[in-house]
DNA sequence: TTATAATATTGCAATATTACGATAATAAAC
DNA sequence: GTTTATTATCGTAATATTGCAATATTATAA
């Protein structure tokens, strides 16, 4: 019917699952490349560099917010977003264990 | 309008974000869990064990199959569907080489 | 060749995602 | 207060994804 049965999964697939769709995307690649390449970040900045209308770029914002990658300070009259690096490494450690746990092989 | 602007991103952006949003399905993260656990794979198995229809599952693994996570092999009448260790481990290592050089923040 | 069993594909309906223009909210500068 | 600049939210249109029933394909068994 068009909708993803998360019911039939435990929270590790989903969370796992929500942490890997939400990184599924380019612009929000690109929005995470970029960032960690600043000093200070300024929303009005992305929507040169990315080229999507900062609406687009606002979205994909709180998105990635939703997870937790990124935190946003108040700095003058603009947010300064940034990369929440200790959520960063967890999130890294949680998919590293993924994989590792995840390639035994039979053919 | 709706459709992923993938022409203003780079080619490894895009790959990236593909392989993301493909484990990004809680049904494709157990296909590839329970798999890891058995010695063989038949679909049919599957279809018990995830809780979806027969043709679900098949598109799930279709798409498991578009980024070369999974090999099937032909055995009897059955279908022997397995992890594809090396491809595994390329994208762990890409994704971990994403990760690693992309957490510098400022705030 | 004709069953039988397993997987793939097709077609469709329902929901989700992506994107953007318009507008609202927030905060500094005047 | 008003203006100006920046980010968030709302509403909407277009496309994508998810899921399943029905059907097709493939391969063994009889």
């Amino acid at each position: 019917m068009g909708i993803t049965k998360t019911e039939i999964f435990d929270h590790h697939q989903n969370e796992l699952a929500q942490f890997f769709k939400i990184l599924g995307h380019p612009a929000r690649i690109a929005i995470l490349q970029y960032i960690s390449k600043q000093n200070t970040c300024i929303c009005n900045d992305l929507v040169e560099e990315i080229g999507l209308a900062q609406a687009t770029i606002s979205q994909h914002l709180k998105e990635l917010k939703s997870i937790g990658l990124l935190k946003g300070e108040i700095e003058g009259k603009s947010i300064c977003y940034c990369i929440d690096v200790d959520r960063w490494n967890m999130l890294q450690k949680s998919l590293n264990s993924f994989f590792n746990t995840t390639k035994t092989n039979c053919c």
